[in-house]
DNA sequence: TTGAATGCAAAGGATTTGCAGAGGC
DNA sequence: GCCTCTGCAAATCCTTTGCATTCAA
């Protein structure tokens, strides 16, 4: 499953990622395993939106060498979200997780045909959701957006079985 | 579980929710069942945000009448988000349904502390969200949204165990 | 009458948990 | 050596499905 999106800058950061869940577990007392550092390489080498069985996918299978199990795997990846290197969100009923640690801030376009996640960036949509939050006394810590509807590439190839979408 | 929430007027429409219901049934030779009814009573008895356990909840149990099936209510569920009669999103990984029929297009602020939903609407929001859809050359069908924090009241009662929060 | 809808039971998919053994520190 | 972590198996949660029966039109 490709991905269409930008590429985006690295913000200026201190450490590496994996500096970064060094400090993480130190201060909590937790431990540097093998499982933990194999899956780190793993969803660091690409920057791309996956779910807890894409991931799997790509790791080595049982019996081979650097296989993790998949209760680790989801272990962990609660953990890499804890520590800020991931976030996490829902689409369509399961969980799916991005690079966090490093990139800047961003929302998604989700085209509905090929079901990709398309990157954007909107300063002003910060400011509106600060000044939406303060109208309420609220105090955001986040936000969650995702814009359905069909990408350009969609748009331009011949459509085909229609797909029965949300009533929005 | 109780809403807090403005008040929301209603959009001048063309029928009631059960009008409207039983269009949507007759164009698609769908029959009007004792069920049907009695979910389509239950759910606009009230202008709050509900998953289907929370429904069922209210419904009357086995045996008393009026009963319905849990298949049935999911069944129903999606019917009714298809008529256009209810909107579908998920939160914490679970369905939640909130009146769509004869509301003005809103989103919402989730109070991570009393896990309440409050409803806003921002003109802005549409206006913006075309912006950037338009960039994109992406055909918006909608959108998803949820601002994440602590509500008003949440901030002015004192803390209390402090709830592990997604780093955002 | 006749096909659609219901309720039951059971399956499904994603994620989580209890626990005994393995392994960081 | 102690205490955390892992893998296994099984459980859990929410939702969907197959099928025989019921029922609206």
């Amino acid at each position: 499953m490709s991905q269409q999106q930008k590429s985006f800058e690295r913000l200026p950061v201190a450490s590496s990622p994996e500096q970064r869940f060094d400090e993480y577990l130190q201060s909590r007392g937790m431990r540097n395993t093998e499982q933990r550092r194999i899956l780190l390489e793993y969803v660091f080498a690409e920057h791309e939106h996956f779910d807890a069985d894409q991931l799997i996918e790509r790791l080595p299978t049982k019996g081979e060498e650097g296989y993790v199990s998949r209760p680790t795997v989801y272990r962990t990846l609660a953990e890499f979200v804890d520590a800020g290197l991931l976030k996490k969100f829902e689409l369509d009923g399961r969980s799916v997780y991005e690079h966090d640690y490093g990139y800047p801030e961003h929302d998604h376009l989700y085209c509905e045909q090929c079901e990709n996640l398309i990157e954007f960036r909107s300063h002003e949509l910060t400011k509106l959701l600060e000044t939406v939050a303060s109208e309420h006394r609220f105090r955001r810590s986040g936000h969650k957006l995702i814009v359905k509807g069909i990408c350009e590439s969609c748009q331009k190839s011949r459509r085909r079985t229609r797909r029965r979408v949300d009533l929005i």
